[in-house]
DNA sequence: AATACGTGGTT
DNA sequence: TAACCAAGTAT
């Protein structure tokens, strides 16, 4: 038997970070807002801007109304920027759409841009406490090891991965809710990548990698991710010019920021593309949408 | 199915 | 210090 929902979601009960996202009263937009703006980034990062979001934009139409440029300032250093205008776009589309409520179901939530396989679920789950399973980098990690017995998640595969988790979920709702919460917090504090602390685990009597002897992960190398001297790089350099000023700069400010001509035209005009970027009738750069 | 996409803390 | 890691999504 792996697993048990009660086991786990009493250590939930008991040991779970207090996070802002996770009070009682939250709406649906802040849950919504907390998923997109952790995916990739890590809790300690979004904590202070999730607040300072919500509390300019409470709602989806608040966001909506605003400038593309407020939001990537507001957005700040969190990270793949694109995701702050897709949420704004989603905040168009559920304040037109949907009467300003984050909708329930899944495949709705699925339509909306910037929101994926992981986040569609996790607000159904987490603001609507529904029973569907969640699977982020966590909860694969979990499930790999604890039901497989692998020493780390393998390539994810939606179907399989969605499948492992559902078949784990208890029947009821609330129930099965918390146990998704219970199982990303297991990965997040305890089941963790580097060094899990299998001492202070809840399972792990009923943990198959324990079992097999805790064998280390023989699946495909994990791709390693460059940043330095990459086109995200100078992106983020162009971009971090460019939230710092409110009046639009010309072409040779930006050139400022890295050497390789070739490279940097390539990252502006990419930048562009994506609506990061906007270029002035006077052919000066400036965030999208305040001139 | 691979790859691009930011940023910063930890080991 | 270089590599790894962090509540993924879109193409």
């Amino acid at each position: 038997m792996s697993l048990d929902p009660h086991v786990l979601t009493d250590w939930f009960a008991d040991r779970a970070r207090d996070l802002p996202w996770r009070a009682p009263g939250v709406s649906a937009w802040g849950v919504l807002v907390s998923e997109i703006m952790l995916q990739q980034t890590p809790v300690a990062r979004v904590e202070p801007s999730w607040h300072e979001w919500m509390a300019r934009w409470p709602t989806p139409s608040a966001l909506a109304d605003a400038t593309p440029a407020d939001v990537l300032r507001v957005w700040g250093k969190l990270g793949y920027p694109r995701r702050a205008l897709r949420l704004r776009d989603a905040a168009a589309v559920i304040a037109r759409q949907h009467g300003d409520v984050v909708p329930s179901d899944v495949d709705t939530l699925l339509a909306l841009p910037g929101i994926g396989a992981y986040t569609a679920r996790a607000v159904a789950a987490f603001a609507y406490r529904k029973r569907c399973p969640v699977v982020d980098t966590n909860v694969r990690r979990v499930i790999a090891r604890a039901v497989h017995g692998a020493g780390d998640a393998g390539p994810a595969s939606t179907t399989r991965d969605l499948a492992d988790a559902e078949a784990l979920l208890p029947d009821d709702d609330e129930f099965a809710a918390r146990m998704s919460v219970a199982m990303m917090e297991l990965g997040a504090l305890v089941c963790t990548a580097r060094s899990p602390r299998c001492a202070d685990c809840p399972v792990l009597d009923d943990c198959a990698w324990q079992r097999a002897g805790k064998p280390a992960y023989d699946g495909p190398a994990k791709p390693v991710q460059k940043f330095a001297g990459t086109d995200r790089q100078v992106r983020g350099l162009l971009l971090d010019v460019l939230r710092d000023t409110s009046i639009p700069v010309a072409k040779a400010r930006l050139d400022l920021v890295w050497s390789k001509a070739g490279q940097r035209d390539r990252c502006l005009d990419s930048l562009l593309v994506d609506g990061l970027v906007e270029q002035t009738s006077d052919g000066l750069f400036a965030l999208p949408g305040e001139h």
